[in-house]
DNA sequence: TGTATCCAAGAAAACGTTTTCAGATTTGTA
DNA sequence: TACAAATCTGAAAACGTTTTCTTGGATACA
């Protein structure tokens, strides 16, 4: 069933009903009402590949993120949905699994699919494996990885802002031993939160001890790990902040396992703010970065983008702050770990 | 950059580029070394929209699922997924977020790019919906919902094999009184899973006490509210079975929050088996439901479908069997809760 | 009444492919 | 050497739209 169909039907030329479709005004109303009848009637649908063709306009973005079965992600895929249904786009989605090859099939399939721009939030890897949507002059906008190009935005987030407010709580609590378990150091990513991290504790005086830096991987497993780790560290830390909720949660699950009581025992910040994050045993502490408020960034922007007719010249900035926010997995280090860690030291000299 | 250009450069004519592109065996060896040499300098990339406009073949499946944000279905996601890269085709994903309004739209959006086959993954709802679908004959995949018309496939859930295991797991460990909080009612599959259960209990003589079958929503929050009503029970049940995960992580947290331990004062299996049941505290002894299994189910249902020249008469139907996975979230009902329940029963006598 | 202006609607070209059909060249055979 | 058959390549139509250009009729004005 096409256009021409309708156009039978309703005694005109395809072009009127092309025209009545897409309201262009000089079609009489008289006109307009009838064509409108026989494709309700017929229940005509437009081909949107043939419209794209002619017109050069896919409407479709492509999103390409980490690994969605990481919770973090479905979060930032419905924002990203949500505001494509508001603006009547398409969505290609690819889940990359950390797998080189498959970004780049993706990106070529994404391609040849004529996608009007991608966002990618991986957090700074693999930047080369995009140079082929950047030759093409594709509008992209990325998470933490600058410096911009024409074209291609970027979405800063301020970790500063959010790390340090953990860091003070956590002083404020008598916390003086505290650890950072970071993500794989290669995401660019994973490498500011640690710097953020570090940053705030000098800020205030307190020393980072090198071994209380852990690399994580930013999975439940990597928290299992790196707990594991630090339990056997002689002078036990009494505070751990993670890079993300899910290597939090591996640590609860551990400290658990071990016997030792969060907060009681040691008190946990974690990093996302996941929805899932509060519903943790105990709710967790945690410095939330929006995941709705980076898909509506990262969305926007290439709509700016792609609705500009002059290409920026340096691409865009944005920027997301994140903060702090209290839950029940911290408390006061002199009422408990803290107390034990210097039963332990003292027993220990 | 478009294929008359390759045919320029390689001077050829655009056919013999397309049947080059294509592996079309007729043309010289030589020649077709010739023109990939030209596509490759070129980086062409064929336009997908131009090629499924006269092939008539879009090379998209939809995929339409309940939540996004619900941890079951991004491994739905990401299964149909690994499929589709599989098989060189493309993926238009929805999280209709229960809306219905949401769910026509993103069916009509799915037309008018000419999907070829849609699996939704909603576990039973609005089936009207999808009409529109039917009547254009696009094969279609259900999970739970019958009878199959032509072209239309059933996964069909055998909850009865795991829900059994469940019960049966719980009757080994003393419990009598098992509560059963399912999702709602209006869902097939909930309405299945509910009835699985009550056959499970009936079929080893354990009385159903109405009160116990709470009806929830399969959401967390749905779990937190159901634990509350359990506990103020005048008979305690000593374990919950929940009709998925998400649920049974709800009445974790609350018995947390009540002081309730498991499975010291209560044993609980959840059904789902998502990934997170197993860095829960404790680990979630649940009902595993292959969410992999269920996406390469239907995306092979749509494959054959669409392969098959004449459809199906009555469409097909695929069975996936559930079964129970056991951690540590379910113990001896004598041993604690039990004790406990008898113990206040006898106070309170 | 005649001519210039305007306007709604149709004809046709264009988008980038695949595929059918026809033509040109080579190969095989008598 | 000549002709039939086989093989490879090109020309052109087709897919379903949008959009430019054209046309025919109505309106305005003298």
């Amino acid at each position: 069933m096409s256009i021409h169909e309708v156009a039978r039907k309703a005694k005109v030329s395809i072009a009127t009903v092309s025209r009545t479709i897409n309201g262009v005004s000089t079609v009489t109303p008289q006109l307009s009402r009838r064509v409108w009848r026989v494709i309700e009637e017929m229940g005509y649908y437009p081909n949107t590949q043939a419209r794209s063709l002619v017109s050069g306009r896919s409407r479709i973005f492509g999103l390409i993120v980490s690994e969605i079965t990481n919770p973090f992600f479905p979060e930032i895929i419905q924002g990203f949905e949500d505001m494509a249904v508001q603006n009547n786009y398409e969505i290609l989605t690819t889940s990359t699994v950390h797998d080189p090859r498959r970004i780049a099939l993706s990106v070529r399939r994404m391609i040849e699919r004529r996608v009007e721009g991608v966002a990618i939030v991986t957090f700074g890897m693999e930047e080369a494996l995009f140079d082929d949507l950047k030759t093409r002059k594709i509008p992209l906008v990325f998470i933490d990885v600058g410096p911009a190009l024409p074209r291609m935005s970027n979405i800063r987030i301020d970790y500063q802002h959010g790390i340090r407010q953990a860091v003070q709580h956590l002083a404020a609590l008598c916390h003086e031993r505290i650890a950072f378990i970071s993500g794989p150091l290669i995401l660019k990513s994973a490498m500011a939160r640690q710097r953020a991290f570090i940053e705030s504790m000098e800020e205030i005086g307190l020393a980072v001890d090198p071994n209380c830096l852990i690399e994580g991987d930013h999975t439940m497993e990597g928290g299992i790990k790196a707990l594991k780790k630090i339990l056997v560290f002689p002078r036990r830390p009494s505070a751990v902040i993670c890079s993300n909720d899910m290597t939090a949660i591996g640590v609860m699950r551990q400290s658990y396992e071990e016997g030792v009581q969060i907060p009681r025992d040691l008190s946990l910040v974690g990093f996302d703010d996941i929805r899932l994050a509060q519903f943790m045993i105990p709710p967790l502490t945690t410095v939330k970065m929006s995941q709705t408020e980076i898909a509506r960034m990262a969305f926007n922007a290439l709509l700016s983008e792609v609705q500009r007719d002059i290409p920026s010249p340096n691409g865009s900035e944005y920027v997301l702050r994140t903060s702090l926010v209290l839950r029940d997995s911290t408390a006061m280090a002199c009422s408990g770990g803290r107390m034990k860690a210097l039963a332990l030291k003292a027993r220990t000299e």
